[in-house]
DNA sequence: GTTCCACAGGAAAATATGGAGG
DNA sequence: CCTCCATATTTTCCTGTGGAAC
C-alpha cells in the first residue's frame, strides 16, 4: 500500500519541484552570488499557506549545497522562535557555536557578535514565517552581515514590512521579491501524482480521486498532501489495497475538522459561548444571539463586541451570516461542504 | 414616499494583558 | 517583585443600509 511513507509527510522536499521552476530560477539567482563567496542579496519570498514557499527555499539551498561544497544551511521557524533571541539563538545552534550562552547572562549584541565571527562556511539562513517576528529589526541585524544570505518568509508582504523600521523597507524592497500564489487544481493535480507515484503502491488511488483531493484542497498544497496521507494511512490500517471514496471522503472531512478545530481553539471563552449559542439555537439573528449570551455570562461585553465576535468567526468559516440588515441571520457552516479559510 | 429601527462595521479612545528590564 | 512599555482587546461613538410600518 504504501511504499514510502515520508513522501507524504509535510515537510518533505521532493526531488523535483513542480510548476515553481520560475521561482526555483529567481531564487537560485539571487542565492548564486554566495557560491563564488561572495555577499548574496536577501530574498523575499510571500503567498498564501501551502503554496509551497518553505518548500522551494529548502530545495533551493539543498540544491546549491550539492554543487557547491562547502555551503551551511539554517532554517529557523520564527513562529516558534519569535523572539530576536531566540532567532539568532537557533542560527547559532545550528551553526554548532552556542557553547555557554544563557539567556539571563549573555547581553543580546553578544549573539550578533558571535555571528559576525563567524568564519564558517558561507551560510544560508531561511527565516520562515518572518512576520510573526516580535522584533523584525532582527533580519536588519543579519543583513548586514555579509556572510550570510537570507531567504525571508511570510504569508503578505505588508505584514512583514508593516512593522519594520524604513531604513529596513528601503533596504528589503531592493531585494529580489519572489512572489507564490495558490495552486490551480490541474497544479495540485500534478504534485499529488508525483507524490503518489513515489509513495504509493501502483493502481492505489485513481486520477479521478487525486482530481477530488485537487479540488477540495483549494489551492493549498499542505491540506492536499495531508488528505491524501491520511487516506492512504486509513486505507493501510483497514487492509485495503486501494483507497475508496469513501475513504477519501473522511479523510477529507478528517483534514476539515482539524482546520475547524484549531479555529475553534483559538477563541475565547466568551467567543466561544457565543459560536455555542449560533450552534444550538441556529437560525438566529443578532438580538437574540446577544440576549442569551447576556444570560450566559456573569460580565458580558458590548454588542458591538459580540458582532466582532460573529464577524471574526465568519472569517475563520466557523459561521456564516445570511440577509443584510434587520432579517439578518447566524447559521454554522455546514461542515460537510466548508472549505478551509484563507 | 417617509420615518423608524435594528443592524453592520469603521475609527479612535480607553482599558486589559503580557513581557522586559530594573 | 514591581514598574513601564507595547500590544491586543474592548468600548464608545459614529455613519450608512435596508426592511417594515405608517
Amino acid at each position: 500500500m504504501i511504499r514510502d511513507a515520508r513522501v507524504l509527510r509535510a515537510g518533505f522536499v521532493p526531488r523535483e519541484v513542480e510548476h515553481r521552476e520560475s521561482e526555483v530560477t529567481l531564487l537560485s539567482s539571487v542565492l548564486e552570488p554566495i557560491t563564488n563567496d561572495e555577499p548574496a542579496d536577501t530574498a523575499i519570498v510571500t503567498g498564501p499557506s501551502g503554496t509551497g514557499k518553505t518548500c522551494v527555499s529548502k530545495f533551493v539551498t539543498e540544491r546549491l549545497r550539492e554543487e557547491v561544497l562547502d555551503i551551511k544551511t539554517t532554517y529557523v521557524n520564527c513562529w516558534r522562535n519569535y523572539t530576536r533571541f531566540r532567532t539568532l539563538y537557533q542560527i547559532l545552534d545550528e551553526l554548532g557555536t552556542t557553547v555557554d550562552i544563557h539567556r539571563q547572562s549573555t547581553p543580546h549584541d553578544e549573539l550578533i557578535d558571535r555571528l559576525q565571527q563567524h568564519d564558517g562556511p558561507r551560510t544560508v539562513v531561511i527565516l520562515d514565517e518572518a512576520d510573526q517576528l516580535e522584533d523584525p529589526s532582527v533580519i536588519y541585524d543579519l543583513h548586514s552581515l555579509p556572510q550570510f544570505g537570507i531567504i525571508c518568509i511570510a504569508n503578505k508582504e505588508e505584514e512583514l514590512f508593516g512593522r519594520v523600521d524604513d531604513r529596513l523597507v528601503s533596504r528589503l524592497r531592493s531585494s529580489e521579491h519572489v512572489r507564490m500564489d495558490k495552486y490551480h487544481d490541474e497544479q495540485l493535480y500534478d504534485i499529488l501524482s508525483a507524490r503518489a507515484k513515489w509513495g504509493l503502491n501502483e493502481d492505489v488511488i485513481t486520477d479521478d480521486q487525486l482530481y477530488q483531493i485537487a479540488d477540495a484542497a483549494a489551492g493549498d498544497a499542505r491540506l492536499a498532501i495531508g488528505i491524501l496521507r491520511t487516506a492512504a494511512s486509513t486505507a493501510n490500517r483497514e487492509n485495503c489495497e486501494r483507497i475508496t471514496d469513501g475513504i477519501l471522503q473522511n479523510a477529507a472531512e478528517d483534514a476539515r475538522a482539524q482546520i475547524r478545530q484549531k479555529s475553534l481553539d483559538s477563541l475565547t471563552p466568551h467567543q466561544r459561548v457565543v459560536y455555542d449559542i449560533v450552534r444550538d439555537h441556529a437560525p438566529v439573528g443578532p438580538s437574540e444571539i446577544y440576549d442569551r449570551y447576556t444570560e450566559e455570562v456573569d460580565d458580558p461585553r458590548t454588542k458591538r463586541t459580540v458582532r466582532t465576535y460573529l464577524s471574526k468567526m465568519e472569517q475563520y468559516n466557523l459561521l456564516k451570516a445570511e440577509g443584510t440588515s434587520r432579517d439578518r441571520e447566524y447559521l454554522l457552516v455546514d461542515s460537510a461542504t466548508a472549505s478551509p479559510r484563507q
